[in-house]
DNA sequence: TAGATTGTTAATCGATTAACAATC
DNA sequence: TAGATTGTTAATCGATTAACAATC
């Protein structure tokens, strides 16, 4: 089992999902002109543990931390990004130019996690031809060429649920490594393809749990 | 410590996170006119250890299941719909037109989780006095009066990230109970207010996670 | 120096899984 | 009946936390 690389430190998908996190607070010390930060101060910002926080750190951290003063705000930035892969180059297509497409198409923040959105497809006849901040919408017949021809890693699928497992096919077959999903259906794809769902109902009923909770526990105080 | 209710079962944060995944299956299953339902095949189709679809079930199921047959799907999908609290009643505003705010002013599916979105709020004078999909846009001036007035329970934030705090504060005042928030920033907010983040950068950074580590031990093979 | 902070090793805690008796 | 499936109790597994020596 050898190493492909020196530092092969895989985290936990927990451990993953905190990682927006502490980027978060370390530009928010940045843009304060905060240039060391310790784990102890990231973790009470977040209400986290301290050992959690510096365990974290220390697998995707290229130097390591100061005992008294902590961790190079600006380094680890860096590493943090170059660990999560903001700095490839990836180019996405949008599939469905609705209104959640076109939302998504005006969000410039996008490009500073290396994504760029190069073209929207979609069926409307009214949408084809057209551009929507600045990019072109065409026809969804052209997806599959279009992906191929352009080397294109990410499908962005914003189409009623109906249409997405059928796009996500075309999209498989057109070579994308990876597909972000915003419609509301669990995708059927081969195992090397990457999903990551953004179901925004799963969000809701998440939110409607709380209230309800809320409010069967009212007595409680 | 006295019960609230004859059935007071807390699920855990992951089991509650499955919920969805089980009301999908469920819907699925009634639309294919299956009756009963093992939590065995549940859990083959999620892709779960039984066991653990067999306790979530148990803890939500208002009905034992039966040996041999399982559960009654119909009567399953109307408990998790009680426990999540879909039966309750929710009115919400949302705040910020832009192209995510129109996006969400048009998904009627929201409807069937309780949510009714009764007024959108900007700032923009193009838009105060239009109508997106049938719901008026007011001047974020009378935000805070309106959501008073109305007894409006939830906030749901689509501005800037700059502006969601602020936005957020007034929200609390009107004395709503949840956010729904869109922008990307943690807010600051008193205990009793829930919130559900939707942090579209961080999906957007998992998906590059996983590129970037895909690429990285493609000589694994 | 003293003390804040680091990184590591061991203990704890909690979720998941395995084993198994009960039942339709 | 036999066997699929249930629900429960005990074992396992893995993540988090506690304890502590090292160091700037």
């Amino acid at each position: 089992m050898k190493k492909t690389s020196e530092k092969e430190v895989y985290l936990t998908i927990q451990a993953l999902q905190r990682m927006p996190y502490y980027l978060h607070c370390l530009e928010k010390a940045e843009e304060d002109g905060i240039q060391t930060i310790s784990a102890t101060s990231i973790a009470n910002e977040l209400k986290l543990n301290d050992v959690l926080v510096r365990k974290d750190i220390a697998a995707v951290s290229s130097t390591q931390g100061k005992p008294k003063s902590g961790f190079q705000v600006e380094g680890l930035i860096r590493d943090i990004k170059e660990y999560m892969g903001y700095n490839d180059h990836k180019d996405a297509v949008i599939v469905g130019a609705g209104s959640l497409g076109r939302a998504l198409l005006g969000n410039s923040e996008f490009e500073q996690y290396g994504l760029s959105i190069t073209a929207a497809f979609d069926i409307s006849k009214d949408l084809i031809g057209t551009a929507i901040s600045g990019i072109k919408v065409l026809p969804i017949e052209k997806l599959e060429s279009y992906c191929a021809e352009n080397g294109i890693l990410i499908g962005i699928i914003t189409t009623p649920m109906e249409e997405a497992q059928k796009v996500a096919d075309v999209l498989v077959r057109a070579g994308v490594q990876a597909i972000w999903n915003f419609a509301h259906v669990d995708l059927e794809l081969p195992p090397q393809i990457k999903v990551e769902n953004v179901h925004l109902q799963d969000s809701l009923m998440m939110l409607s749990y709380n209230i309800h909770r809320n409010e069967g526990t009212k007595e409680e105080a």
